[in-house]
DNA sequence: TTTTAATAGTAAAATTGTTTAATATGCAAA
DNA sequence: TTTGCATATTAAACAATTTTACTATTAAAA
Protein backbone atom coordinates (compact mmCIF):
# COMPACT_ATOMS: atom_id res chain seq x y z
CA UNK A 1 0.00 0.00 0.00
CA UNK A 2 2.19 2.89 -1.38
CA UNK A 3 -0.62 5.17 -1.25
CA UNK A 4 -0.30 5.58 2.77
CA UNK A 5 3.81 6.01 1.98
CA UNK A 6 2.88 8.95 -0.40
CA UNK A 7 0.89 10.60 1.83
CA UNK A 8 3.33 10.25 4.35
CA UNK A 9 6.23 11.48 2.11
CA UNK A 10 3.64 14.71 1.57
CA UNK A 11 3.06 15.16 5.53
CA UNK A 12 6.55 15.31 5.94
CA UNK A 13 6.68 18.64 4.42
CA UNK A 14 4.26 19.75 6.02
CA UNK A 15 1.07 19.21 7.98
CA UNK A 16 -2.39 19.24 5.67
CA UNK A 17 -6.17 18.29 6.18
CA UNK A 18 -7.37 15.30 3.57
CA UNK A 19 -8.68 18.11 1.35
CA UNK A 20 -5.03 19.58 1.09
CA UNK A 21 -3.52 16.58 0.43
CA UNK A 22 -5.71 15.83 -2.60
CA UNK A 23 -4.87 19.21 -3.98
CA UNK A 24 -1.06 18.86 -3.20
CA UNK A 25 -1.27 15.31 -5.38
CA UNK A 26 -3.45 16.72 -8.29
CA UNK A 27 0.00 19.50 -8.59
CA UNK A 28 2.81 17.67 -8.66
CA UNK A 29 2.18 13.86 -7.68
CA UNK A 30 -0.53 14.09 -10.30
CA UNK A 31 1.08 12.31 -13.47
CA UNK A 32 2.67 9.61 -11.42
CA UNK A 33 0.12 9.10 -8.99
CA UNK A 34 -3.68 9.69 -8.51
CA UNK A 35 -5.96 9.01 -5.66
CA UNK A 36 -9.86 10.38 -5.49
CA UNK A 37 -10.49 12.19 -2.17
CA UNK A 38 -12.57 9.22 -0.86
CA UNK A 39 -9.35 7.02 -1.14
CA UNK A 40 -6.94 9.69 0.95
CA UNK A 41 -9.66 10.15 3.21
CA UNK A 42 -9.78 6.10 3.83
CA UNK A 43 -6.60 6.47 3.59
CA UNK A 44 -5.74 8.66 6.89
CA UNK A 45 -8.67 6.81 8.93
CA UNK A 46 -6.28 3.81 8.58
CA UNK A 47 -3.14 5.81 8.62
CA UNK A 48 -4.31 7.41 12.17
CA UNK A 49 -5.84 3.99 13.45
CA UNK A 50 -2.27 2.84 12.93
CA UNK A 51 -0.84 5.79 14.62
CA UNK A 52 1.56 7.06 12.24
CA UNK A 53 -0.65 10.55 12.12
CA UNK A 54 -2.46 12.38 14.29
CA UNK A 55 -5.50 14.98 13.43
CA UNK A 56 -5.89 18.68 14.58
CA UNK A 57 -9.41 19.98 14.13
CA UNK A 58 -9.02 23.60 13.08
CA UNK A 59 -11.93 25.74 12.79
CA UNK A 60 -11.26 28.42 9.61
CA UNK A 61 -12.91 32.15 9.05
CA UNK A 62 -15.08 31.48 5.74
CA UNK A 63 -14.03 28.08 5.63
CA UNK A 64 -15.43 24.60 7.16
CA UNK A 65 -13.77 23.52 10.02
CA UNK A 66 -10.77 21.11 9.08
CA UNK A 67 -8.62 17.98 10.33
CA UNK A 68 -5.37 18.70 9.79
CA UNK A 69 -2.96 15.79 10.35
CA UNK A 70 1.09 15.78 11.48
CA UNK A 71 3.27 12.30 10.83
CA UNK A 72 3.79 11.35 13.72
CA UNK A 73 7.26 9.74 15.03
CA UNK A 74 6.07 6.44 14.32
CA UNK A 75 4.68 7.49 10.70
CA UNK A 76 8.10 8.87 10.62
CA UNK A 77 9.73 5.60 11.47
CA UNK A 78 7.08 3.82 9.21
CA UNK A 79 8.18 5.92 6.28
CA UNK A 80 11.63 5.45 6.96
CA UNK A 81 11.24 1.65 6.74
CA UNK A 82 9.37 1.70 3.72
CA UNK A 83 12.54 3.65 2.16
CA UNK A 84 14.63 0.41 2.71
CA UNK A 85 11.91 -1.83 1.09
CA UNK A 86 12.76 -2.38 -2.86
CA UNK A 87 10.34 -0.35 -4.89
CA UNK A 88 8.66 -2.39 -8.09
CA UNK A 89 8.20 -1.38 -11.24
CA UNK A 90 4.80 -0.33 -12.21
CA UNK A 91 2.83 -2.66 -14.00
CA UNK A 92 1.14 -1.21 -17.04
CA UNK A 93 -2.31 -1.35 -18.08
CA UNK A 94 -2.42 0.19 -21.20
CA UNK A 95 -5.78 -0.20 -23.31
CA UNK A 96 -4.13 1.94 -25.90
CA UNK A 97 -1.87 -0.64 -27.13
CA UNK A 98 -4.80 -3.52 -27.11
CA UNK A 99 -6.15 -0.81 -29.75
CA UNK A 100 -3.09 -1.54 -31.67
CA UNK A 101 -3.52 -4.90 -31.83
CA UNK A 102 -6.91 -4.82 -32.55
CA UNK A 103 -5.65 -2.18 -35.42
CA UNK A 104 -5.81 -4.95 -37.99
CA UNK A 105 -9.80 -5.73 -37.56
CA UNK A 106 -10.63 -2.12 -37.73
CA UNK A 107 -11.49 1.26 -39.15
CA UNK A 108 -7.94 3.07 -40.26
CA UNK A 109 -9.79 6.37 -40.16
CA UNK A 110 -11.31 5.67 -36.70
CA UNK A 111 -7.83 4.32 -35.09
CA UNK A 112 -5.47 7.38 -36.41
CA UNK A 113 -7.91 9.87 -34.59
CA UNK A 114 -7.86 7.81 -31.51
CA UNK A 115 -4.05 8.33 -31.66
CA UNK A 116 -4.49 11.71 -32.79
CA UNK A 117 -6.04 12.30 -29.72
CA UNK A 118 -3.98 10.93 -27.61
CA UNK A 119 -0.88 12.80 -29.06
CA UNK A 120 -2.97 15.88 -27.90
CA UNK A 121 -2.98 15.10 -24.59
CA UNK A 122 0.03 13.81 -23.92
CA UNK A 123 1.37 16.91 -25.75
CA UNK A 124 -0.90 19.13 -23.42
CA UNK A 125 0.72 17.30 -20.29
CA UNK A 126 4.19 17.50 -21.92
CA UNK A 127 3.52 21.18 -22.09
CA UNK A 128 2.57 21.33 -18.70
CA UNK A 129 5.41 19.70 -17.34
CA UNK A 130 7.66 22.27 -19.38
CA UNK A 131 5.83 25.11 -17.63
CA UNK A 132 6.71 24.25 -14.39
CA UNK A 133 10.24 23.31 -15.32
CA UNK A 134 10.19 26.59 -16.38
CA UNK A 135 9.06 27.69 -13.10
CA UNK A 136 11.83 25.71 -11.34
CA UNK A 137 14.98 27.02 -13.62
CA UNK A 138 13.71 30.58 -12.81
CA UNK A 139 13.91 29.75 -9.27
CA UNK A 140 17.28 27.80 -8.78
CA UNK A 141 18.02 28.44 -4.75
CA UNK A 142 15.36 25.79 -4.11
CA UNK A 143 15.38 24.21 -0.85
CA UNK A 144 16.62 20.31 -1.53
CA UNK A 145 12.61 18.58 -1.24
CA UNK A 146 12.00 21.14 -4.09
CA UNK A 147 14.89 19.54 -6.43
CA UNK A 148 13.66 16.29 -5.39
CA UNK A 149 10.05 17.18 -7.24
CA UNK A 150 12.22 18.75 -10.12
CA UNK A 151 13.99 14.70 -10.74
CA UNK A 152 10.45 13.43 -10.52
CA UNK A 153 9.42 16.21 -13.11
CA UNK A 154 12.27 15.50 -15.54
CA UNK A 155 10.80 11.41 -15.27
CA UNK A 156 7.42 13.30 -16.16
CA UNK A 157 9.18 15.20 -19.41
CA UNK A 158 10.68 12.45 -20.79
CA UNK A 159 7.56 10.57 -20.57
CA UNK A 160 5.51 12.21 -22.08
CA UNK A 161 7.61 13.03 -24.50
CA UNK A 162 8.07 9.91 -25.80
CA UNK A 163 4.68 9.58 -26.19
CA UNK A 164 3.73 12.71 -28.46
CA UNK A 165 7.20 11.08 -30.32
CA UNK A 166 5.25 7.15 -30.68
CA UNK A 167 1.90 8.79 -31.69
CA UNK A 168 4.02 11.00 -34.43
CA UNK A 169 5.77 7.83 -35.99
CA UNK A 170 2.97 5.85 -35.83
CA UNK A 171 0.11 8.40 -37.41
CA UNK A 172 3.15 8.53 -40.25
CA UNK A 173 3.36 5.29 -40.61
CA UNK A 174 -0.98 4.23 -40.80
CA UNK A 175 -0.88 7.06 -43.27
CA UNK A 176 0.17 3.41 -45.62
CA UNK A 177 -2.55 0.97 -45.24
CA UNK A 178 0.03 -2.21 -45.62
CA UNK A 179 2.34 0.12 -43.28
CA UNK A 180 5.02 -0.76 -46.04
CA UNK A 181 7.54 1.48 -44.85
CA UNK A 182 7.63 -0.30 -40.84
CA UNK A 183 11.20 -0.70 -41.41
CA UNK A 184 12.61 2.14 -44.05
CA UNK A 185 11.46 5.14 -41.78
CA UNK A 186 13.49 5.25 -38.27
CA UNK B 1 -12.96 -3.80 -17.99
CA UNK B 2 -9.96 -3.80 -20.61
CA UNK B 3 -9.03 -7.34 -19.62
CA UNK B 4 -11.51 -9.17 -21.62
CA UNK B 5 -11.31 -7.09 -24.93
CA UNK B 6 -7.58 -7.92 -24.63
CA UNK B 7 -8.16 -11.28 -24.66
CA UNK B 8 -10.42 -11.05 -27.08
CA UNK B 9 -8.15 -9.37 -29.44
CA UNK B 10 -5.40 -12.47 -28.50
CA UNK B 11 -8.39 -14.94 -29.55
CA UNK B 12 -8.64 -13.16 -32.98
CA UNK B 13 -5.54 -14.04 -34.04
CA UNK B 14 -5.69 -17.86 -32.94
CA UNK B 15 -8.25 -19.96 -30.27
CA UNK B 16 -6.15 -20.64 -26.60
CA UNK B 17 -6.30 -21.93 -23.49
CA UNK B 18 -6.31 -19.82 -20.29
CA UNK B 19 -2.70 -20.77 -19.65
CA UNK B 20 -1.63 -20.39 -23.35
CA UNK B 21 -3.27 -17.34 -23.40
CA UNK B 22 -1.48 -15.97 -20.02
CA UNK B 23 1.92 -17.45 -21.71
CA UNK B 24 1.33 -15.15 -24.91
CA UNK B 25 0.20 -11.95 -22.17
CA UNK B 26 3.52 -12.75 -21.06
CA UNK B 27 5.59 -13.21 -24.25
CA UNK B 28 3.98 -10.03 -26.73
CA UNK B 29 1.51 -8.09 -24.05
CA UNK B 30 4.10 -8.17 -21.20
CA UNK B 31 5.32 -4.47 -20.65
CA UNK B 32 1.78 -2.81 -21.21
CA UNK B 33 -0.30 -5.57 -20.05
CA UNK B 34 -0.25 -7.53 -16.79
CA UNK B 35 -2.30 -10.25 -15.68
CA UNK B 36 -2.60 -13.29 -13.28
CA UNK B 37 -3.83 -16.72 -14.11
CA UNK B 38 -6.51 -16.18 -11.81
CA UNK B 39 -7.54 -12.86 -13.26
CA UNK B 40 -7.48 -14.59 -17.09
CA UNK B 41 -9.35 -17.61 -15.47
CA UNK B 42 -12.55 -15.33 -14.33
CA UNK B 43 -12.58 -13.46 -16.99
CA UNK B 44 -12.80 -16.18 -19.54
CA UNK B 45 -15.49 -17.72 -17.49
CA UNK B 46 -17.29 -14.39 -17.45
CA UNK B 47 -16.39 -13.83 -20.87
CA UNK B 48 -17.82 -17.72 -21.26
CA UNK B 49 -21.01 -16.33 -19.65
CA UNK B 50 -21.73 -13.20 -21.91
CA UNK B 51 -21.45 -15.67 -25.00
CA UNK B 52 -17.99 -13.95 -26.32
CA UNK B 53 -16.18 -17.53 -26.18
CA UNK B 54 -17.31 -20.66 -26.75
CA UNK B 55 -15.00 -23.54 -25.06
CA UNK B 56 -13.97 -26.90 -26.10
CA UNK B 57 -12.18 -29.12 -24.13
CA UNK B 58 -9.06 -30.83 -25.76
CA UNK B 59 -6.89 -33.65 -24.52
CA UNK B 60 -3.56 -34.09 -24.79
CA UNK B 61 -0.69 -36.43 -24.80
CA UNK B 62 1.94 -35.98 -21.64
CA UNK B 63 -0.31 -32.78 -20.32
CA UNK B 64 -3.42 -32.30 -18.65
CA UNK B 65 -6.58 -31.50 -20.53
CA UNK B 66 -6.93 -27.98 -21.64
CA UNK B 67 -10.20 -25.87 -22.60
CA UNK B 68 -9.92 -24.06 -25.67
CA UNK B 69 -11.57 -21.18 -26.03
CA UNK B 70 -12.79 -19.71 -29.49
CA UNK B 71 -14.02 -16.14 -29.92
CA UNK B 72 -17.47 -16.47 -30.90
CA UNK B 73 -19.20 -14.02 -33.34
CA UNK B 74 -20.78 -11.96 -30.86
CA UNK B 75 -17.29 -11.82 -29.36
CA UNK B 76 -16.04 -10.37 -32.44
CA UNK B 77 -18.97 -8.16 -32.15
CA UNK B 78 -18.23 -7.19 -28.88
CA UNK B 79 -14.58 -6.19 -29.66
CA UNK B 80 -15.38 -4.11 -32.46
CA UNK B 81 -18.00 -2.46 -30.39
CA UNK B 82 -15.50 -1.56 -27.64
CA UNK B 83 -12.93 -0.33 -31.11
CA UNK B 84 -15.08 2.63 -31.17
CA UNK B 85 -14.97 3.40 -27.72
CA UNK B 86 -12.29 6.34 -26.50
CA UNK B 87 -8.79 4.84 -24.53
CA UNK B 88 -8.14 6.73 -21.39
CA UNK B 89 -4.64 7.01 -20.67
CA UNK B 90 -3.27 4.96 -17.69
CA UNK B 91 -2.92 6.82 -14.12
CA UNK B 92 0.27 5.68 -14.02
CA UNK B 93 1.20 4.65 -10.02
CA UNK B 94 5.38 4.51 -9.44
CA UNK B 95 6.58 3.84 -6.37
CA UNK B 96 9.92 4.66 -7.59
CA UNK B 97 8.41 8.12 -8.15
CA UNK B 98 7.37 8.38 -4.33
CA UNK B 99 10.91 7.19 -3.19
CA UNK B 100 12.06 10.15 -4.81
CA UNK B 101 10.16 12.48 -2.80
CA UNK B 102 11.45 10.89 0.10
CA UNK B 103 15.07 11.38 -1.17
CA UNK B 104 15.71 14.51 1.38
CA UNK B 105 15.10 11.99 4.08
CA UNK B 106 16.73 8.58 3.69
CA UNK B 107 20.32 7.83 2.88
CA UNK B 108 22.01 8.79 -0.42
CA UNK B 109 23.71 5.62 -0.69
CA UNK B 110 20.58 3.84 -0.41
CA UNK B 111 18.67 5.33 -2.18
CA UNK B 112 21.20 5.41 -5.36
CA UNK B 113 21.52 1.72 -4.90
CA UNK B 114 17.34 1.59 -5.58
CA UNK B 115 17.99 3.47 -9.03
CA UNK B 116 20.85 1.38 -10.13
CA UNK B 117 19.07 -1.52 -9.25
CA UNK B 118 15.75 -0.17 -11.59
CA UNK B 119 18.11 0.80 -14.49
CA UNK B 120 19.23 -2.31 -14.84
CA UNK B 121 15.63 -3.81 -14.91
CA UNK B 122 15.00 -1.58 -17.51
CA UNK B 123 18.16 -1.65 -19.57
CA UNK B 124 17.16 -5.91 -19.00
CA UNK B 125 13.41 -5.06 -20.77
CA UNK B 126 15.17 -2.83 -23.03
CA UNK B 127 17.38 -5.59 -24.75
CA UNK B 128 14.50 -7.95 -24.57
CA UNK B 129 12.91 -5.43 -27.23
CA UNK B 130 15.59 -4.69 -29.17
CA UNK B 131 16.41 -8.10 -29.54
CA UNK B 132 12.45 -8.81 -30.29
CA UNK B 133 12.96 -5.64 -32.80
CA UNK B 134 16.04 -7.27 -34.60
CA UNK B 135 13.51 -10.46 -35.31
CA UNK B 136 11.23 -8.53 -36.80
CA UNK B 137 13.55 -6.48 -38.99
CA UNK B 138 14.86 -10.10 -39.61
CA UNK B 139 11.24 -11.33 -40.90
CA UNK B 140 10.28 -8.08 -43.16
CA UNK B 141 7.33 -9.83 -44.94
CA UNK B 142 4.94 -10.13 -41.79
CA UNK B 143 1.35 -10.09 -42.18
CA UNK B 144 -0.28 -7.11 -40.88
CA UNK B 145 -1.14 -7.82 -37.37
CA UNK B 146 2.65 -8.27 -36.49
CA UNK B 147 3.26 -4.78 -38.04
CA UNK B 148 1.05 -3.57 -35.44
CA UNK B 149 2.72 -5.72 -32.78
CA UNK B 150 6.15 -3.98 -34.02
CA UNK B 151 4.30 -0.52 -33.58
CA UNK B 152 3.84 -1.53 -29.75
CA UNK B 153 7.30 -2.78 -29.83
CA UNK B 154 8.04 0.46 -30.33
CA UNK B 155 6.35 2.03 -27.74
CA UNK B 156 8.20 -0.64 -25.29
CA UNK B 157 11.18 0.63 -26.51
CA UNK B 158 10.71 4.68 -26.00
CA UNK B 159 9.72 3.56 -22.99
CA UNK B 160 12.88 1.53 -21.72
CA UNK B 161 14.46 3.92 -22.99
CA UNK B 162 13.43 6.72 -21.37
CA UNK B 163 13.77 5.14 -18.13
CA UNK B 164 17.28 4.39 -18.62
CA UNK B 165 18.42 7.62 -19.47
CA UNK B 166 16.34 9.06 -16.37
CA UNK B 167 17.95 6.80 -14.01
CA UNK B 168 21.58 7.63 -16.10
CA UNK B 169 20.78 11.30 -15.16
CA UNK B 170 20.03 10.61 -11.70
CA UNK B 171 22.37 9.34 -10.48
CA UNK B 172 24.78 11.41 -12.17
CA UNK B 173 23.24 14.35 -10.25
CA UNK B 174 22.85 12.71 -7.18
CA UNK B 175 26.55 11.67 -6.22
CA UNK B 176 26.39 15.67 -5.39
CA UNK B 177 25.11 15.68 -2.05
CA UNK B 178 22.77 18.98 -2.61
CA UNK B 179 22.15 18.35 -6.65
CA UNK B 180 23.67 21.39 -7.42
CA UNK B 181 24.28 20.66 -10.69
CA UNK B 182 20.42 20.54 -11.28
CA UNK B 183 19.86 23.55 -13.77
CA UNK B 184 23.81 22.78 -15.14
CA UNK B 185 23.73 19.48 -16.77
CA UNK B 186 21.38 19.17 -19.47
C1' DT C 1 13.15 -42.36 -6.53
C1' DT C 2 11.93 -38.30 -4.64
C1' DT C 3 11.81 -33.65 -5.98
C1' DT C 4 11.30 -29.91 -9.02
C1' DA C 5 9.38 -27.65 -13.00
C1' DA C 6 5.96 -26.97 -16.43
C1' DT C 7 1.28 -27.51 -17.64
C1' DA C 8 -3.74 -26.78 -16.46
C1' DG C 9 -7.35 -25.27 -13.67
C1' DT C 10 -10.35 -23.57 -9.49
C1' DA C 11 -11.63 -21.13 -4.95
C1' DA C 12 -11.63 -17.73 -1.42
C1' DA C 13 -9.97 -13.78 1.09
C1' DA C 14 -8.01 -9.47 1.44
C1' DT C 15 -6.85 -5.28 -0.48
C1' DT C 16 -7.36 -1.57 -3.41
C1' DG C 17 -9.87 1.47 -6.43
C1' DT C 18 -14.13 3.61 -8.38
C1' DT C 19 -18.74 5.38 -8.23
C1' DT C 20 -22.34 7.59 -6.11
C1' DA C 21 -24.21 10.06 -2.55
C1' DA C 22 -25.02 12.80 1.43
C1' DT C 23 -23.84 16.73 4.48
C1' DA C 24 -22.15 21.42 5.61
C1' DT C 25 -20.11 26.38 5.21
C1' DG C 26 -19.55 30.58 2.87
C1' DC C 27 -18.55 33.44 -1.21
C1' DA C 28 -19.65 35.39 -5.55
C1' DA C 29 -22.20 35.90 -9.59
C1' DA C 30 -26.53 36.01 -12.20
C1' DT D 1 -31.98 35.45 -3.98
C1' DT D 2 -31.19 31.37 -5.98
C1' DT D 3 -27.47 29.01 -8.27
C1' DG D 4 -23.03 27.41 -8.64
C1' DC D 5 -18.38 26.92 -6.99
C1' DA D 6 -14.62 25.99 -3.73
C1' DT D 7 -13.83 24.14 0.65
C1' DA D 8 -14.25 20.05 3.80
C1' DT D 9 -15.64 15.32 5.34
C1' DT D 10 -17.98 10.79 5.66
C1' DA D 11 -20.49 6.51 4.15
C1' DA D 12 -21.79 2.73 1.43
C1' DA D 13 -21.77 -0.13 -2.56
C1' DC D 14 -19.47 -1.99 -6.12
C1' DA D 15 -15.68 -3.49 -9.16
C1' DA D 16 -11.04 -4.87 -9.89
C1' DT D 17 -6.76 -6.72 -8.37
C1' DT D 18 -3.62 -9.30 -5.55
C1' DT D 19 -2.49 -12.85 -2.55
C1' DT D 20 -2.73 -17.34 -0.99
C1' DA D 21 -3.93 -21.74 -1.46
C1' DC D 22 -5.60 -25.73 -3.20
C1' DT D 23 -5.93 -30.00 -6.94
C1' DA D 24 -3.96 -32.66 -10.73
C1' DT D 25 -0.85 -34.61 -14.61
C1' DT D 26 3.49 -35.59 -16.64
C1' DA D 27 8.50 -35.02 -17.69
C1' DA D 28 12.96 -34.44 -16.31
C1' DA D 29 16.51 -33.84 -13.08
C1' DA D 30 18.93 -34.77 -8.80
Amino acid sequence: MTLAHTILVVLMGKPDSGYGIRSRFEEDVQFFWQASHQQIYRELGKMENQGWISPTVVAQEGKPDKKVYAITSAGQQELLKWCTEPTTPTAIREDLMVRILAGPYMDRQMLMEEIQDRREFHRQRLDDCLEREQWFRDHPDLPLSEKFRYLNLQRGILFEQSWVDWCDRVLELLKDPDLSQLFTKP
